[in-house]
DNA sequence: CTATGTGAACTACTTCACAGCT
DNA sequence: AGCTGTGAAGTAGTTCACATAG
């Protein structure tokens, strides 16, 4: 796989985006697209869809387009897509028991192999283990578990995020509304509902 | 206000960062705080809390730093949070039940004004009256709403939000997993989780 | 003739360096 | 002396313009 240093993260973020079209696509035997075509579709430039591709080789024809198999098959590579990731996820609350019963993930190659919660109780209607909090630092070494769902309140996140990382989590998906502490290789994507609510309140006169 | 022109949208994400601190600096009885504190905090460099406040006019004191209750005031303005926003919520299924229990939002000046659903029914727990999506149309204009969270399915996403949008939602915090096409007058927020699972999982080797 | 790939130009955002108040 | 405010410099990301391949 190219050098993954100087590739903008939003770029990244895009590729997610057109994966989607091109499932659609393919749903529909479309067997090429242009990039105009997909980009339209993914709301963006074709130049920008352009760019955004280069970065991993040459992927289309001149003059034809883009391979939708094909091209599909290289975002998966690149997005890690083709092999069943499995992640857990801390903190059953609300939140956290919500995201456990969406079923959207595992079409899109993530597998949530355990929910952690200090009180853990059985989440009805869905088929993850909710086990205690202690138990999770076992189960990431054991398992390999790379990514993390962290839905607990702001107020225990930095400390759950500490052992966390510190059992070997690389990557988390952060819903408490506070700032994270960690380390140089571990990557953080924050959600945060309030900070979004605020946003658009400021764009609405 | 200000002209909203030419502000990065990125300083007012941050703008609701430095909120959430200095919230917990006011808890603290603490009356007035350094570029540089803040910024810690909030998790940048001081710089550019300068100059993202800066936009704002001329907040703070040389010599001395920011007056806290007067900062968190100004911010509150600028993002609108000073006066209860009524927000509606269309989609109550897993995810858009659970977003009715987050208490969050009132706490940062949101409040969700009722929820539309094509089977309504009651929600265990909150007091948002749920009513059908037939209703919708009637309650956005009457109460004057002009802002809405979307969670519902993909494939309805883009027709329930034409709707809205014709009766005069201008802002949309969109948890479908699918692009939207919306009016140049009205803002939309994105939060995919399959998209941000990706790209975490990009950045892990 | 059509559509990609890409250096160059442009735009947006961040950081620096330091002037200006208190 | 301490800390903010800000033009200037630097960096990152986007769009343009066009050479290149089918």
């Amino acid at each position: 796989m190219p050098a993954k240093v100087d590739i903008p993260r939003k770029s990244i973020y895009r590729l997610s985006i057109y994966q989607r079209c091109l499932q659609r696509l393919r749903e529909n035997q479309v067997d090429t697209v242009s990039s105009a075509a997909l980009a339209k579709a993914a709301g963006v430039k074709s130049t920008q869809l352009r760019k955004d591709l280069a970065y991993f080789g040459q992927l289309g024809t001149r003059g034809l387009g883009y391979n939708v198999d094909a091209l599909s098959g290289t975002i998966g590579d690149v997005l890690g897509q083709n092999k069943l990731q499995p992640v857990i996820l801390v903190g059953v609350g609300n939140l956290g028991s919500a995201l456990m019963r969406y079923g959207g993930f595992r079409k899109e190659g993530f597998e949530i192999a355990a929910a952690f919660d200090l009180a853990p109780r059985k989440v009805p209607g869905v088929n993850v283990p909710v086990l205690a909090m202690t138990d999770m630092p076992d189960f990431i070494r054991r398992q390999n578990v790379k990514m993390a769902i962290l839905s607990v309140p702001a107020s225990s996140a930095q400390s759950v995020v500490n052992e966390m990382v510190q059992h070997g989590i690389q990557a988390i998906l952060n819903f408490s509304p506070t700032v994270l502490d960690v380390p140089e290789n571990v990557v953080v994507n924050s959600v945060d509902l309030a900070v979004e609510l605020e946003n658009l309140s400021y764009f609405i006169r």
